[in-house]
DNA sequence: CACCAGGCAAGTA
DNA sequence: TACTTGCATGGT
């Protein structure tokens, strides 16, 4: 028995935004780094910091593995909290050369879930930014789950509001194919939804999500 | 001026 | 287990 509202969402988060193409990376490399440079902060921010890196030529795992703490952080100013970021993009480094001796392709090789409980002992790498590597750079079928996921899951009645990472990740896992391509876009578009979203309820008069809830309750999902 | 942005770890009860 | 707080820049 499964619920099809989650299919439903997509399908009209997709007919309203279009396709997203996401993660805007060049390398894999690039999606990890960003993927903790993006932590609780906007993309233009983590982007800024990005075009650092790759003008610095330390968007390598050599040059990452060898730049001080102190360069780097220096770097990563533009994407907040940069002190902290530049340990985490240590420890997230330190990691790559310990149990993948470096070779990053090593992530596409074994299982999601051995990976997941390992990158989850990285210090500085939480359930999302795991799940985020693990979709967009290891191609592997995990949901991601973000602020905007919950708010939106909530706001439209489908789960308890404030609900869970855990909780939100199993609602989409058990009532979606399984589906790397899918899982992918879905994100992308909540998270592009979450940002048209009026934070502070009630929500704005004409915004989609309105017009989404209407037809909701009109046609059903 | 206030408030927010694609989290996470550490401390407290 | 379930809160609370620090971390910090840049845009509106």
């Amino acid at each position: 028995m499964t619920d099809r509202r989650p299919l439903s969402l997509y399908r009209h988060l997709l007919d309203y935004y279009g396709p997203q193409y996401w993660w805007p990376a060049e390398t894999d490399l690039e999606m990890m780094v960003g993927a903790v440079l993006t932590q609780a902060v906007n993309w233009e921010n983590a982007s800024k910091a990005i075009t650092n890196l790759k003008e610095e030529g330390v968007l390598n795992l050599s040059s990452l593995q060898e730049i001080s703490l102190q360069d780097l952080s220096q770097l990563i100013k533009p994407s907040g909290y940069y002190r902290i970021k530049a340990r985490r993009l240590k420890s997230l480094l330190s990691f790559i050369h310990r149990e993948w001796q470096g070779d990053i392709t090593r992530l596409k090789e074994g299982s999601l879930y051995e990976h997941r409980s390992r990158l989850l002992k990285v210090w500085g790498l939480g359930p999302e930014t795991v799940d985020a590597i693990l979709l967009y750079a290891g191609g592997y079928p995990i949901f991601v789950v973000d602020t905007y996921t919950i708010r939106i899951l909530g706001r439209l009645g489908l789960l308890a509001r404030d609900s869970s990472y855990t909780t939100v990740q199993r609602y989409f896992m058990q009532n979606l194919p399984e589906d790397v391509h899918l899982f992918s876009s879905y994100h992308a578009l909540l998270v592009v939804f979450g940002k048209d979203l009026c934070k502070k309820e009630p929500c704005c008069q004409d915004c989609f999500l309105q017009d989404l809830e209407k037809k909701w309750r009109e046609r059903g999902p």
